[in-house]
RNA sequence: GGGGGUGUAGCUCAGUUGGUUAGAGCGAUCGCCUGUCACGCGAUAGGUCGCGGGUUCGAGUCCCGUCACUCCCGCCA
């Protein structure tokens, strides 16, 4: 028997009536009543109330300790009386009647309390983390994490696939995110870098012939920090299959993604077959690639009406003659909201930085007319035109956007939302999954002008290499594709290039020469010229995945050890100086900022 | 790098138009209380109002600067 325990807090029960017990734990609290006090016990499991009256020796003792200090009770289990029963414990029916008690470590008084559901400042929280985590619902998601992870991995290698580790120190690469970097000593002057994904380790793994491969894969990247984005650190499910097409890909992620969050969650899934939507339409539609599809609202482009002569709003026909574009939200009968939520939203689209929102709703008396501030400048036939694009009834409203190619897709995407959430459209209790499809290969780079990856440049171009029209790399897409669950983009993964000419002509397209490629990527051009089977995959994210299950906004809710904004550890005083000698030995020397 | 929000007791917060000695709940300390499960009751301690400067007879409150945390934009192949 071991000295600490015979049984957790979350175990006994009225079949344990009058046994001898041993439990351990944290004093979760306690209610002093003069001559009779109860002590919450605590431990990961559940809470079991003990008592001691004062007839005890122990009993002054017990009524001075502090919460949170750690005790271990030798006790009576004592069924409770009708009355007594506390049904909101799992161990409610019983009590542990102290006979003594021995205190194993002491607490001494708390920087914040833990027995509440109370919410404090995240610096608190983050430097005093291991009292942070004791509290029950962030406990609980840690727990939550650690389940998802060990049933994905059992998913995985069920459908045949097999675990590997990859280097956390490899080489710095020149696309993408900020790297981290890792001073060498043995090469001065060189670093490692962290990997920003192991992209390039599971295509070689693919070329050494194991076929499917995963990883709960780490990844490193040094950007700024998002609600749903830590910096530094974070964790995907990398997977990588041989010999396959955009469609094996989806079949296992559909497969993976239905059993997990049927398992882990009670919320309905929208559709168990993930609707296909391309990159083009879904800007169009949702102004986003990552569109929420609980959201019922859809964009329009009206653009061509303001080029009506029977139209005069003139602000709007001014902009679209100098290329702007103009986007329409319908909202479904909304004739008799107060003129307070149009101008809130109007407003609201203001301190976005946009020009604001224009609105009217459509009526009916003899004719059709828009009732609204800018209703006047609207003929009956453009309404019945606009009507007929958006599929708008009488009673319904529109919001209009007006703006460049790019930077109206912005706001109406965020109005999408906004509309959505003041309106209650949005299910709480759904997920809606998508795919996107169908990505450009490349993109303007919106200030320099110059052609650049839009996403991952060892995607493999749609259509036969032979009839790919290289001239027009915009018109270029690529076998790439994101998943996307509530508006939370999840994952992107793509069918690789795998053939090393392509990839120096699709390089050469985003201004890198052959020998750029060779040094900077000289591992896998070098492999994917010794044999390289077809093969391609995907990464989704593992701490938005257990967000989006444990319903929380912020990804530090479901991280144990977090950084903060500023991407510091306040626990442990990361990132830190070190000793000259240690930068001496890597050949580095601080240059003091002024 | 830019924009917004917050900063008052150990914790969560209130603090009116600038006006006397800055308050509450929880926690802490002390006392009372034998059936609570957010136990109850009474008392005590606890404050550089983030920091610096300014306006004013007078600043937690107004102005300027600065710092910290956070949300967003940029960034995130």
């Amino acid at each position: 028997m071991n000295k600490f325990r015979t049984h957790n807090c979350g175990e006994l029960n009225k079949k344990d009536n009058n046994k001898k017990v041993f439990l351990s734990g944290w004093i979760n609290k306690k209610r002093d009543h003069g001559n009779l006090l109860f002590i919450d016990l605590r431990d990961n499991y559940g809470i079991t109330q003990c008592v001691i009256d004062k007839s005890s020796n122990f009993f002054k003792e017990l009524e001075k300790i502090q919460l949170e200090s750690v005790i271990k009770i030798d006790g009576l289990v004592v069924e409770r009386t009708k009355e007594t029963i506390n049904n909101e414990l799992k161990t409610g029916e019983i009590e542990v009647k102290i006979i003594s008690f021995k205190i194993l470590g002491e607490c001494r008084e708390l920087p914040m309390p833990i027995f509440s559901d109370q919410e404090y400042a995240e610096d608190i929280r983050l430097k005093y983390r291991f009292l942070d985590l004791r509290r029950k619902k962030i406990h609980e998601n840690i727990i939550l994490r650690s389940k998802v992870i060990a049933f994905i991995r059992s998913e995985m290698l069920k459908y045949g696939f097999l675990e590997f580790q990859t280097p956390i120190l490899t080489s710095s690469s020149p696309e993408g995110a900020r790297d981290f970097l890792v001073p060498s000593r043995l090469n001065p002057g060189k670093f490692y870098a962290l990997p920003q994904a192991p992209q390039q380790f599971k295509q070689l793994i693919m070329v050494a012939g194991f076929d499917k491969y995963f990883q709960i894969a780490p990844c490193f990247r040094d950007e700024d920090a998002r609600a749903d984005r830590s910096p530094g650190e974070f964790y995907q499910l990398d997977l990588e299959m041989s010999f396959v097409e955009q469609e094996d890909v989806f079949e296992v992620v559909e497969k993976l993604m239905v059993n997990l969050f049927k398992k882990f969650s009670n919320k309905k899934i929208k559709s168990e077959k993930f609707q296909k939507i391309s990159y083009e339409e879904a800007m169009t539609k949702y102004g986003t690639d990552k569109p929420d599809l609980r959201n019922p609202l859809i964009i329009y482009d009206l653009t061509n009406i303001f080029t009506r002569d029977d139209v005069k709003f003139d602000i709007f026909k001014k902009l679209v003659k100098s290329g702007s574009k103009v986007r329409a939200i319908i909202t479904k009968n909304t004739k008799d909201k107060a003129r307070s939520f149009f101008d809130t939203i109007d407003k609201w689209a203001k301190e976005e930085g946009a020009s604001g929102l224009a609105y009217f709703t459509f009526e009916k008396d003899n004719k059709i007319s828009a009732k609204g501030p800018i209703g006047k400048f609207f003929s009956e036939d453009s309404l019945k035109e606009i009507m007929k694009i958006t599929e708008a009834e009488i009673g319904d409203s529109i919001f209009l956007a007006c703006g460049k190619d790019g930077e109206v897709e912005k706001i109406t995407s965020l109005a999408r939302d906004k509309i959505a959430n003041q309106l209650n459209l949005i299910n709480e209790n759904e997920f809606a999954f998508c795919w996107i499809v169908d990505y450009p290969m490349f993109e303007k780079d919106l200030i320099s002008k110059k052609i650049k990856f839009s996403h991952n440049p060892f995607s493999m171009p749609q259509g036969d290499y032979n009839k790919i029209d290289f001239n027009k790399p915009l018109n270029i897409k690529a076998y790439q594709y994101d998943i996307v669950c509530n508006g939370v983009e999840l994952s992107s993964g793509a069918i690789r290039n795998h053939i090393p000419e392509l990839m120096y002509k699709l390089f050469s397209i985003a201004g890198y020469e052959k020998k750029h490629v060779d040094q900077k990527f000289s591992g896998m051009i070098n492999a994917l010229s010794y044999g390289a089977p077809p093969h391609g995959g995907i990464a989704p994210g593992i701490d938005r995945i257990v967000m989006l299950l444990a319903n929380e906004k912020n990804i530090r809710e479901v991280t144990m050890f977090p950084m903060n904004q500023n991407a510091q550890d306040l626990m442990m005083e990361a990132p830190s100086e070190v000793d000259l000698e240690q930068l001496k030995e890597l050949n580095l020397s601080i240059v003091k900022k002024k």
